[in-house]
Order: C-alpha cells, then sequence, then structure tokens
DNA sequence: ACCTGAACACCGTTCAAGT
DNA sequence: ACCTGAACACCGTTCAAGT
C-alpha cells in the first residue's frame, strides 16, 4: 500500500489564494506602498505575469485581500443581545480589522461596490431592521451608518500612510497628534476659534471611543425616527 | 508722462495660483488620473520641472487645489436661521462642490489633516457649539459628522473615477447603479436578504437626498444628547 | 531667482515565447 | 493550462545646466 495522499498538489503551484495570501503579508508587514506586482512575485518566486493568470489586476487583488478580511468580521459579529449591541460589536469588529491592517481602511473607502461592503452592509442591514426602522428610512440609515464607517476607515488608513511601517505606531501616533494640535493653537484664535480648543483635546483622545461615540450617535438618531 | 504701470506683470508668469487653477482646470474637464506633472507642464508651455520651483510635490498641489475649493463653501454657508440650518447648508455645499468637482472627494477623504478639512471642522464645530452640545461631547459629535461627510465624498468620488469624464454622467449613474442592482438581486437570499431588498431602491435614490437624510440623522442624535 | 528638459527610479500591464 | 520575463507606456521627482 503506498501512502499516496490522493490530493496531492504541489506546495509551489500558484493560486488566487496563494497570491492573495502573500499580498495580505506584505500589506502587513510593508504597507500598501510596498505591494508591488514585482514584490509579489519576488516573494513568490515567479515571473511578474503569471500573477495574471490568477488575477485580473490590482484592484482585484486588493478586494480580495480586503474581503478576506472583513469576511472574518461579519461572521464572528452575530453575537449581542441587543440589535444595537450587534451593530456596535460590528462596527468595533471593523475598526479592529483596520487597525491590525490599515490597508483594509484605504481600500475600503476607496472602492464601495466590492464585495466587502456588501457583506458590511448586509451585517449593519440586518440588524437596522431589526431595530425596527420603517422601511422606507432603513436604505437612508443604513447609508448613514456605512458611510459614517467608510469615513472613518478612510481616515485611518491615512493616518497609517503617514509612518514608515518599520516604527512604533502608538509613539508615532502621539508624537503626530502634537505636532497636529501644536500647528492648530497657532492658527488665528477669531478665524478658527473651535479648532484651537480642539487641539487641547486632540493628543489625548481615543479613536477606538471616538467610534463607538459615533455610532452611538447614529444609533441614537436612528431611535428618534422610530 | 509715461504710462507704465507700477504693477506690471508677465502674463506669462508662472505662480503657484496660476498652475493650481490650471490643475483644477484638468482635474474637472479629464479627470484626476489625467493631471500629472507633465500634462501640467505642456498646458503651461513650461518644463515639468518649472512647477517643482513653485509647489512642494503633487500633495502639496492637490491640497490647495481642494482648499481653494472648500473655501468656498465654508464662506458661503454662513447663512440660515438655526445652527442646525447652517450645518446643513455648509454640508450640501461640500455634497454640491464635490458633484461639481468629484476629485475633491477623493482628495478630501485621503488626507483629512490638509488645510480644507480644518476649515470644515471650524464651520461645523462653530454650529454644534450654538446647538448647546455639552463641551465634554463637542469633539465626538462633530468628528462623527466630518467622518460621515468624507466618508460620503469618498464615495462620490469613487463613482466618478469609474466612468471616463467625457460621458453624460447622470446617464451612466443610471446605468451603472441598474447593473449594481442587478448584481445584487442575484445574491444568495437566505445569505443577503436586506441587500437583495436593496436593490429594489438603490436604482432610484437621490445621492443629495440620501446625504441629508444622513446629516439629519446625526442631528437628531445630537439632539437626543443635549 | 526662476526655468528647462533629460535622466532616474520606479509603476501596472501585456505578450511572445516557453513548458 | 500555466508560467517566464522582457518590453511598453507610463508615472513623480531630481538636478545639472541654462537665463
Amino acid at each position: 500500500m503506498k501512502n499516496k495522499i490522493p490530493t496531492e498538489r504541489r506546495t509551489n503551484a500558484l493560486s488566487k489564494a496563494r497570491i492573495v495570501e502573500a499580498a495580505i503579508e506584505i500589506l502587513d508587514r510593508e504597507g500598501e506602498d510596498a505591494l508591488t506586482f514585482r514584490a509579489l512575485a519576488a516573494r513568490l518566486s515567479t515571473g511578474s505575469g503569471a500573477i495574471y493568470w490568477h488575477v485580473a489586476d490590482k484592484n482585484d487583488l486588493l478586494a480580495t485581500a480586503t474581503d478576506h478580511v472583513i469576511a472574518r468580521v461579519t461572521t464572528n459579529a452575530v453575537r449581542g443581545s441587543t440589535p444595537q449591541e450587534v451593530i456596535r460589536t460590528m462596527a468595533l469588529g471593523v475598526f479592529d480589522a483596520i487597525h491590525a491592517h490599515p490597508w483594509v481602511g484605504g481600500q475600503l473607502s476607496r472602492n464601495p461596490w466590492q464585495y466587502a461592503v456588501v457583506r458590511l452592509l448586509e451585517g449593519v442591514g440586518g440588524q437596522v431592521q431589526a431595530l425596527g426602522v420603517p422601511e422606507h428610512a432603513q436604505f437612508n440609515a443604513v447609508t448613514a451608518l456605512m458611510s459614517f464607517i467608510l469615513g472613518l476607515a478612510g481616515q485611518y488608513a491615512a493616518g497609517a500612510r503617514l509612518f514608515p511601517p518599520d516604527m512604533d505606531r502608538a509613539a508615532f501616533r502621539k508624537t503626530f497628534l502634537e505636532t497636529v494640535a501644536a500647528r492648530w493653537s497657532r492658527l488665528d484664535p477669531t478665524e478658527h476659534p473651535f479648532v484651537r480648543q480642539l487641539s487641547k483635546v486632540l493628543p489625548e483622545h481615543d479613536d477606538r471611543e471616538q467610534f463607538l461615540a459615533g455610532i452611538d450617535l447614529i444609533l441614537a438618531g436612528m431611535e428618534s425616527i422610530r
């Protein structure tokens, strides 16, 4: 009896799954700009053209990678007693996913028609329905929630693009926010009174808490409409 | 007496203002991708390197162009009886500006630290203050509003990137939304019941109305917090 | 001080040629 | 069917050289 595994496959064979996996590694470790077809091909020890046999183009590659990350969020967020709770955990799931993979933020906000967004739409939408929002208002309520999430995703990604991926992120964030706050505090007081005041709170604020506060604000608005 | 104008200047002299103006024309007429330093130099009949004497880099160029557009919005939105009204007109001003200059949407959402965003932050922030939102909640309220606006800006820009700039936009939008709706309606009913239902409303919806509904939802949430 | 334009160091994508 | 890698048509940015 030979020990030949029936579904034998060459470990080195290229496939969309393997390509996407390698792409995610590059994105996570070296940042958005580091993902090029040349770098990807080198890591997979193949030619850059070979990738096009499995993937339509760079957009396809990024959309598939993003969906891979977001799929985990929507499937994990099923827990929660009330619809509000589910929405919160799902939103925080997106937030944490973007924290772990900042490039996901850029990709989500740049391409709202990709499947990852449909996943989120469905997840949020079901809960909004369960919340008792009247049918004619559901579309606007869900897209409002989605725009907020995608907007914050974009801002978060913008922050991640600013610093070299090998740096300590928390430390960089702190000094960066302090720099912005200092710039804001030097603005003309009559023209920018509010932003000057914001500059005092800016360096201390917690992104995650701020995000959740936004979600709660929109949920409160939906409550008052119902 | 010689008729020599004291502040005589060569009409052809390069300046940041002239460069930005030309850049905006290219962006509006031919889309985001058409703005290259080569195209810009050709239009100004100069060398591509000359632009760098007046502008730091492409990001500086885009940020300045964006600020140029947004400045008009914030200065024009001072009217309105209630703070809510001012916020609404300002938000719609942003919406209309992005409609007229889709590239502004991408630029705003991609770079939240540029001066144009500070302008909006100040404009919105002053009104949120006037609304009587307690000071500790102002930061979260304003950034929620801003994330929503920037999120929708990004989505709008994504839509604009999809079609060639020389096409009829309204017609393209219609057929595009119909295509998406058709795709959504073919999704698995047990996995995507909500999105399938959305697909019925999608092609008919009014972007501007949807945007305003989101603003009102957040305003209602702020109301309930006060 | 301001401008020129060739040169540099990249991109994504294509495609003839291989196995 | 799948892969190779040179070639194509671009980019943003730099910089020696001009005026």
